[in-house]
DNA sequence: ATGAAATATACCTCATCCCGTATAAAGTTT
DNA sequence: AAACTTTATACGGGATGAGGTATATTTCAT
């Protein structure tokens, strides 16, 4: 499962995918990372503001890891990305 | 180039090398982005509450993309990620 | 070793994330 | 449809990121 993210969105929604493959609710996330289940639902909405300390934490919850690499293609504008 | 990241500096380190790389300055960036060099300078020494916005803004600017994958092997403990 | 360039810090201000808590809205099961 | 579960949103408050600006440090070349 290889899932590229260029957006807070694209974040979100693989960290759902993963999280709903794994059987577990936002709740569950929240307790695994002493966050609040509204912090779950934020970052995984997408929510650009969130802090890159919130995501480490969801990550790590979910066994996940970031790869960075250049991009392959279709690349978009910066402006599209908001 | 790809770089697994799996902490806020490990994430910084990644971004400084690609910038270096491409002979840019953290004003630059700052610059392609509308944030200040010291934000830029922030980031890539791994603060971890930097927002997520943030990184996506730099990751576009550096011309990187980031992969959430499984972890492979030699899972950290939680807290020493931090 | 000096000087210039690049990066790290500092201060104040403002914006907003995340907190605890609670509730509204959606989604699911019987 | 009703009951239950899960997710989204709300409010006040405390903490802190990022902005503007300026300066201290470090890095690098001459």
């Amino acid at each position: 499962m290889k899932q590229i993210a260029r957006t807070p969105k694209q974040l979100g929604a693989a960290l759902r995918r993963r999280r709903r493959n794994m059987g577990l609710r936002q709740g569950d996330i929240g307790i695994m990372t002493n966050l609040r289940q509204a912090t779950i639902s934020a970052l995984e909405n997408g929510e650009s503001g969130t802090r890159l300390r919130t995501l480490i934490h969801v990550l790590a919850a979910l066994d996940l890891e970031l790869v960075v690499r250049e991009r392959s293609s279709g690349s978009k504008e910066m402006e599209d990305l908001f």
